[in-house]
DNA sequence: AATTTTCTGTGATTTTATCACATTGACAAA
DNA sequence: TTTGTCAATGTGATAAAATCACAGAAAATT
């Protein structure tokens, strides 16, 4: 597979633009934990994740993370290119959560594409609508809804992801994807376990009653 | 003045298109405490503001609210004409806080126009960046910035955007812009109270001591 | 087997949210 | 002027979540 394949608008841009595309165009590949981006300042361009999984997040003057959104396959990252949108005045972060496979588009090449063709204009423009709204959709979760209901979407959201009911992960990072601190989940856990929704041991979480946890997550 | 002389990118239209844009733009005014717009469903337009002061809020299902962010003399409101956008898929209110008067293009003149050129497509870019940064500001804010910290920070804001230390507002509304509870407002008044930071009566909060709100909205 | 590190558990306290209702001030109607 | 009404504020009680400070257990390393 090719980044044509990967990059939505290809067919649309000229072909001496498609041509220079995949000549300034790289293949990355970074191993899990590997950070890609740390805000603002650095730039390393249009990120398009051919296979993987991303993490964007945000980070506390003391440290503590809450996750924004991910990013799997074909997904496409504004935010490693932020210095192309001048408007764009806040820092993500960017690591890799699994081993990731990607292609670069140099910033220089892409603002001077993106400044030139309506279509590639209006392209970045859905990216960015499509991440604002991942963002919006965060802030709506953690303004009105209570953790218990939190935790278990992101129980039930991991499961979906990783496709099994026995998670590999701590509470730690759970704290650092939901931007709390780790006795909170450790807390909230054990009450899900006295529930009977999970087990846990170190390190694993064993979902055992799914409706219990969509019932938990859903309540009005 | 003229809808030219707030529209940014006026002089970079083509002169049809200068000429299409006042044709079918239309002057508005309307009073404080109109509604202009409920959500995504609706669609009036892309907004530009003449004068006044408009606020984009959030809403919970249970009707408590948070304010985004505010637009002056010469912003633009890309929310108002959300449905251009087809990514953007979000909910924000928006309301006059004071009485307002604006230009409004249609939506359909204006996706046509983004479309087609380059310039107003980077332009709405450009603008939607701005409103990210506003939200990402306020993520901040509220993940991790204390009720206390915020509370401080916002008269301070309320003083510079209405130009005065006698600020004219209820606990009630301070909540709604915060995203709090009414009570935790006037209990955190009363506390600012005591350490002669502010005066309250009915209706109004008298800054007394600005300095000490700045300490209290820059503590580390 | 001993040591170190990572992960989890938990009490105590503070902050913020929630619920329920009391009180006060401003304004309007009688 | 008095009375009634409503909006605004005050406050106690309780619950939820965050913070602080350690204790202990499991896994990894030496």
């Amino acid at each position: 597979m090719l980044l044509s394949d990967y990059f939505p608008i290809y067919n649309k841009l000229s072909p001496a633009d498609q041509e220079a595309l995949l000549q300034v165009s790289s293949l990355h590949t970074v191993s899990q934990g590997a950070m890609l981006h740390r805000g603002g300042d650095d730039c390393m361009g249009l990120l398009v994740v051919k296979s993987g999984q991303l993490r964007a997040y945000m980070t506390s003057e003391d440290g503590r993370e809450i996750t924004l959104y991910r990013l799997f396959d074909h997904d496409i990252c504004l935010f490693a290119a932020s210095c192309i949108m001048n408007s764009l005045q806040f820092d993500v972060m960017i690591r890799a959560e699994k081993d990731t496979t990607f292609w670069l588009i140099p910033p220089c090449y892409y603002k001077e594409l993106m400044e030139r063709d309506a279509v590639v204009a209006n392209f970045t423009n859905d990216l960015m609508s499509s991440r604002f709204t991942d963002v919006m959709w965060l802030m709506e979760q953690v303004m009105w809804k209570s953790f218990d209901k939190r935790l278990a979407a992101f129980l039930l959201e991991e499961s979906v992801i990783e496709d099994t009911l026995l998670l590999k992960i701590t509470h730690e990072t759970i704290a650092a994807h939901l931007g709390t601190a780790r006795e909170v989940v450790t807390r909230m856990l054990k009450y899900f376990q006295t529930e009977g929704a999970v087990v846990l041991t170190r390190g694993t979480i064993e979902i055992k009653n799914k409706k219990r946890l969509q019932q938990i997550s859903d309540a009005v």
